[in-house]
RNA sequence: GGGAGUAUAGCUCAGUUGGUUUAGAGCGCCUGCCUUACAAGCAGGAGGUCCUUGGUUCGAAUCCAUGUACUCCCACCA
C-alpha cells in the first residue's frame, strides 16, 4: 500500500479537471463494456432512448443518474452489468423540425418528396442526434457506448417491421375507416395518448334553427358554430317534454339551406344548453356515433389542414376553420339566427407535438386490437411479476388497461417505419411481409408511416442484434422513467414483451419525480426557469449535480430544483476532497503497511468500523428497495459527520505521535477504509471517488474503482462496547462545548475537567483532554464540586469546570434551570405512563422496563442539577 | 365525473412494521471561532398546536374515518 506522491493538493476540489480525465479513461478502458458471460449473472437497463432532436434538460439529469447509480452500484457488486443506450428516431417531432428547418429555406416537403426529404431527415439525426448523447458523457454515465442504438438502426427497423406483420398476420392489425384524433399542423393522425387537453375560454353560441313549414324555431348550443356547415340533425332527449313533439319533423339549416331531421336520443343531456344538439357527424366523435345509430348523412367540410372544402357554400370555401367560424357567426347574425352567447370554459384536445387544436376527422387508418394483447400485461403486473416503484403507479397502469382502446399506429408522415403493407394497383388487394411483393411494378406501398411508440416498444427486446444475446441479457433489470410516459411506452413495452418475447421486458419499473423549479412550477423555456444542465455541471461539477438531485428528490414527490441548490452537493464534495487531502498529506512520507491494520488498535477504531457496517448494511438495504434519496441521506452524514467530524478528529491525537508505526497504523487504517467509503459514494459521485481511489494508492493500468469490489457486510465488526465508550466521549465533549458556547469561552481557553464517575479508561481520557481542550483531568467517584464553576450531568454523571473569574452566575443558573425544566418536561411523559395501570400491565414488559429506566436515569439527573442550581444560589 | 398523491421548524424535506427520537437533516437565522484537511469550514444556539375534528389503542406524527387545502392523471358532455 502506497499512497500518490503528491506535492500540491488544491486546497479546494475542483471537478473541471478531474470529471474529464476520468471520462476519458474509462472509455479508453472499456470499463462500461460488457459481453456475454455464462458465468456471471446480467444486470441490465436498457436506457429510455432520448429523442434525436432532444437536448439534455435536468429531467435527464435525474432519470440518468438514477440508472447509472444501479448500474454501477450493480457492477461493483459483480454482477454483468449493462446499460444500453440509444436514441429515438421521434417521428413526428423530428419531421416537424425538419419541415421548419427547410420552410426557412423556402423548401416545401412534398415539393422535393419522400426521399430528398428523408436524406434531410438523415442529416438532421446525424448532426443533432449526438449530442444528447455527448451531453450525457459529461454527467458520467456508465453506458456501453460501443452498443449505441437508434430506433432506425437496419436491425431495429427490421424488428419493427416483422412484429408488424406478425401482429397483422393474426388479425391484430387491422385497417379502417375511423374518427381520429386529427393534427392539422403535421397532417397526421395521432394517437390518443397523445391529445392533452385544455381548458381553454371561449364562447357558447346559441343558433335558431327554423323548424320547417312553421314560423317556429329549435335554439341549440354550441362551441363551434362553423361545423353548422355539415350538421346532418338535430338530438334532443327522448324524455324532454319541451321537445316531444318535435321529434320526427325536420328543421332547415341556415345558410346552408340543407333540411335535416330533429331525432332523440339518450345521449343528450337535458340540463346543458337548451337540451337540443346539433349533430355534426363527421367532426365530433359523440356525433358521429348519434350519426351511426340513426343513420345520419355524414358530410365531411373540412380538408386535411383543417381549412373547408368544397363540400360547404362557395363563399366559406377554402378558409381557416377559425376565419369561417368567424364568418359563419358574423352570417348568422345578418340573419338574426344567433339568440344569445355566452362565456364559456370548455377543454379543448390539442397535439402534444402540434401544439394545435386536434379535430375529430374521419380517414383511413390503421389500428391495434389492443384489448387481448393487454390481458397479460396488466396479469404480470398484478402478481408483480414486473414491480412498479413507487408502487401506487400501478392503479394507474391497471386503469388504462382496463378501460384500454384500439391503438391508431399510422400516420401520415415520412420520417419512420414505412408500414410494410402494399396494394395491387388494379385489384387493391393487400400484400402484407416483411418483403416488398416480387412483381413490385404492380403494387405501391402504404405511404404511412408507424407511430413512434410503435418502434420503441420493442426497445426493450431488440437493441440485442443477436439471439445469445437477446437470451444472456433479456429480461432486462430495471427501468427509469417518467410516470407521464406509463402509456405510452412502459405499458406497450410489457405488451411487446408478453407478445414477442413471451416474458416480462423488466423486472422493476422506477418512477422518477418531475423536476420543478424552487417554486414549484414546471421547468418551461418561457419561463425561463429552466437551468441548462450543461451549465449547472460547468459551474459546480457532474458529481455535485448527481449527489444534489439525489439528495433532494423523494421517490415519488417533485422535486424543486434550481442551481444554488447544488452547493450542498459541491460542498459534499469538497468536504470528502479535503478529508482525502488530509490523510493523503500526512501519509506522504509515512511507511504505510498492511500488516499495521490491526495494530495500535482503540475503540475510536473500532467505533468508526462498527458505523461503517452500520452504514453499509443500511446503505444497501436502501438501494435495494428503491430508496435512492435515502442512501445519499445514509452515505452523507457518515462520511460528514461520523467520519469527518469525529473519527478524523480524534485520529489526529495518534497521526501526530512521536511513535512512527502507531502514525502509520493509524493512516494504513484510515485511507483503507477511506478507498471503501469511495466505493459508497462512487455510484453517486463516481469522478470524485475514481480520483481519490486512486490516489490512495498504487494502482494498475486500466485498474478502476468502477471494477473494484463492494464492500462486504461484515457482522462480526459491529462492536456495541465500542460504540457505548465513544458516545460517552461525545457527550461529554458536547456538554463541554456547550458550556464554552453559552458562557462564551473562547476555544482557545484550556480548562480543567471534574467527572464525577466510578473509572474512565485511560483512552477515553486523552481524547477528551485534546478535543476538549482540557489540561487537568480529575475523574473520581468521589468529587466535591469546585468553586465558581460550571456544570452538567452526562449519562448520570456529574461534571465541573472550575471558571474562576470566568463564569457568569446568572448564565450559569439559566443554563441550568433550562435543562431541568427539559428533563422535567419529559419526565412528565414518562410518569404519565407509568402510573397508568393499564400501561403497565398491558404494554411489553421491556418497553415499560425502558420506561422505567428513563425515569430513574432522568429522575438522578434533575436532583444532580437541583443541588448544583441551590448551590449557586 | 372518476382516480392518485401531498400536508411535520422561516424554506425544502426525513421520520422505517404504533413504544429506541428527548420529533431529525440541509438551507436560512443568531453567537463565537481564519483550532496547521476543509470559511464550500468548525463549534454552540434559537425555532415545531406533526393541516382540522373524531375514532381505534395502555400508548398515535405513525393506523382508521371525516373535513379542508394544494398537485397531478384519466374521462366524448354539445
Amino acid at each position: 500500500m502506497k499512497v500518490k506522491d503528491l506535492t500540491d493538493i488544491p486546497k479546494a476540489y475542483n471537478p473541471k479537471v478531474v470529471e474529464d480525465k476520468w471520462y476519458k479513461y474509462w472509455e479508453e478502458n472499456k470499463i462500461f463494456h460488457s459481453e456475454v458471460d455464462e458465468s456471471k449473472e446480467s444486470y441490465t437497463i436498457v436506457i429510455p432512448p432520448p429523442n434525436v432532436t432532444g437536448m439534455l434538460h435536468l429531467g435527464h439529469i435525474l432519470n440518468n443518474t438514477l440508472q447509472d447509480i444501479f448500474i454501477r452500484y450493480k457492477r461493483m457488486k459483480g454482477f454483468n452489468a449493462l446499460w444500453v443506450p440509444g436514441t429515438d428516431h421521434a417521428s413526428i417531432a423530428t419531421e416537424s423540425k425538419v419541415i421548419a428547418m427547410l420552410k426557412e429555406q423556402g423548401i416545401n416537403k412534398y415539393d422535393i418528396g419522400r426521399k430528398k426529404f428523408l436524406e434531410h431527415c438523415w442529416d438532421w439525426t446525424d448532426k443533432y442526434g449526438g449530442i444528447i448523447i455527448q451531453q450525457l458523457r459529461k454527467l458520467g454515465v456508465s453506458c456501453d457506448w460501443d452498443r449505441l442504438r437508434f430506433t432506425m438502426d437496419d436491425h431495429y427497423y427490421e424488428k419493427v417491421v416483422e412484429a408488424f406483420v406478425k401482429l397483422y398476420r393474426e388479425g391484430l392489425i387491422y385497417r379502417g375507416y375511423r374518427m381520429v384524433n386529427w393534427d392539422p399542423a403535421s397532417k397526421s393522425a395521432i394517437s390518443d395518448e397523445e391529445v392533452l387537453f385544455k381548458e381553454v375560454k371561449g364562447k357558447l353560441w346559441y343558433m335558431r334553427y327554423p323548424i320547417k313549414d312553421t314560423e317556429e324555431y329549435l335554439v341549440v348550443a354550441t362551441t363551434r358554430p362553423e361545423t353548422m356547415l355539415g350538421d346532418t340533425g338535430v338530438a334532443v332527449n327522448p324524455n324532454d317534454e319541451r321537445y316531444k313533439n318535435l321529434i320526427g319533423k325536420s328543421v332547415v339549416l341556415p345558410i346552408v339551406g340543407r333540411e335535416i331531421p330533429i331525432f332523440a336520443d339518450e345521449y343528450v343531456d337535458l340540463e346543458f344548453g337548451t337540451g337540443a344538439v346539433k349533430v355534426t357527424p363527421a367532426h365530433d366523435v359523440n356525433d358521429y356515433d348519434m350519426g351511426q345509430r340513426h343513420d345520419l348523412e355524414i358530410i365531411n367540410i373540412f380538408n386535411d389542414d383543417a381549412s373547408t372544402n368544397s363540400n360547404v357554400p362557395e363563399e366559406f370555401r377554402e378558409l381557416d376553420r377559425y376565419e369561417v367560424r368567424k364568418k359563419v357567426v358574423a352570417k348568422l347574425e345578418e340573419l338574426n339566427s344567433i339568440e344569445k352567447i355566452e362565456d364559456y370554459t370548455n377543454k379543448v384536445g390539442y397535439s402534444d407535438r402540434g401544439g394545435v387544436p386536434i379535430e375529430p376527422y374521419l380517414s383511413e387508418q390503421w389500428f391495434m386490437q389492443m384489448d387481448d394483447l393487454s390481458k397479460s400485461a396488466l396479469k404480470v403486473v398484478r402478481e408483480g411479476k414486473v414491480k412498479f416503484h413507487p408502487h401506487h403507479w400501478i392503479k394507474t397502469y391497471e386503469h388504462w388497461m382496463g378501460g384500454i382502446r384500439d391503438w391508431c399506429i399510422s400516420r401520415q408522415l415520412w420520417w419512420g417505419h414505412q408500414i410494410p403493407v402494399w396494394y395491387h394497383k388494379e385489384t387493391n388487394d393487400i400484400y402484407c411481409d416483411v418483403n416488398p411483393p416480387e412483381d413490385i411494378e404492380n403494387w405501391r406501398q402504404e405511404e404511412d408511416v408507424l407511430d413512434t411508440w410503435a418502434s420503441s416498444w420493442l426497445w426493450a427486446q431488440d437493441v440485442f442484434t443477436s439471439e445469445e444475446e437477446q437470451k444472456y441479457y433479456y429480461p432486462t433489470d430495471l427501468l427509469v422513467t417518467g410516470p407521464d410516459i406509463i402509456f405510452f411506452w412502459v405499458a406497450r413495452m410489457i405488451i411487446a414483451g408478453m407478445k414477442f418475447m413471451n416474458d416480462i421486458p423488466f423486472k422493476d419499473v422506477y418512477f422518477t419525480s418531475i423536476i420543478r423549479d424552487d417554486k414549484g412550477r414546471k421547468m418551461s423555456k418561457s419561463l425561463g426557469n429552466s437551468p441548462d444542465p450543461i451549465d449547472v455541471m460547468n459551474d459546480y461539477g457532474a458529481d455535485a449535480l448527481r449527489f444534489t438531485v439525489n439528495y433532494i428528490a423523494p421517490l415519488g414527490q417533485d422535486v424543486l430544483f434550481s442551481s444554488e441548490k447544488t452547493e450542498l452537493g459541491r460542498n459534499f464534495a469538497n468536504k470528502i476532497w479535503n478529508a482525502a487531502r488530509f490523510l493523503l498529506m500526512n501519509a506522504q512520507d509515512v511507511e504505510l503497511d498492511e500488516t499495521l491494520l490491526n495494530k495500535h488498535i482503540d475503540f475510536t477504531d473500532e467505533w468508526i468500523l462498527s458505523r461503517f457496517q452500520n452504514t453499509l448494511q443500511k446503505f444497501e438495504k436502501a438501494l435495494d428497495n428503491f430508496d435512492v434519496n435515502g442512501a445519499t441521506k445514509i452515505i452523507y452524514s457518515y462520511v460528514w459527520n461520523d467520519f469527518c467530524d469525529w473519527y478524523i478528529e480524534l485520529s489526529k491525537n495518534r497521526m501526530y505521535s512521536d511513535d512512527a508505526e502507531v502514525k502509520a497504523a493509524v493512516l494504513t487504517r484510515s485511507l483503507s477504509l477511506f478507498a471503501e467509503m469511495m466505493k459508497l459514494i462512487h455510484p453517486f459521485m463516481p469522478f470524485i471517488s475514481e480520483e481519490i481511489w486512486q490516489l490512495l494508492d498504487e494502482r494498475k493500468e486500466g485498474e478502476s474503482i468502477s471494477t473494484s469490489d463492494f464492500p462486504k457486510q461484515n457482522v462480526e465488526l459491529i462492536n456495541e462496547t465500542a460504540e457505548k465508550e465513544m458516545e460517552f466521549v461525545q457527550d461529554v465533549i458536547t456538554a463541554i462545548r456547550n458550556i464554552r458556547g453559552e458562557m462564551n469561552i473562547p476555544p482557545s481557553k484550556i480548562i480543567a475537567l471534574y467527572l464525577k464517575t466510578e473509572s474512565l479508561s485511560q483512552v477515553q481520557q486523552d481524547y477528551i483532554k485534546s478535543i476538549a481542550k482540557v489540561d487537568e483531568l480529575v475523574v473520581d467517584k468521589i468529587i466535591d464540586k469546585p468553586k465558581a464553576s460550571a456544570s452538567a450531568v452526562v449519562r448520570g454523571c456529574d461534571i465541573f469546570i472550575p471558571l474562576e473569574g470566568l463564569i457568569d452566575l446568572d448564565v450559569e443558573r439559566n443554563r441550568i434551570t433550562k435543562e431541568i425544566n427539559r428533563l422535567e418536561g419529559m419526565m412528565v411523559g414518562v410518569s404519565k405512563k407509568l402510573s397508568n395501570e393499564k400501561f403497565v400491565n398491558n404494554a411489553p414488559a421491556e418497553v415499560v422496563e425502558k420506561e422505567k429506566a428513563k425515569q430513574t436515569d432522568w429522575q438522578n439527573s434533575i436532583d444532580k442539577l437541583k443541588i448544583i442550581l441551590s448551590d449557586l444560589n
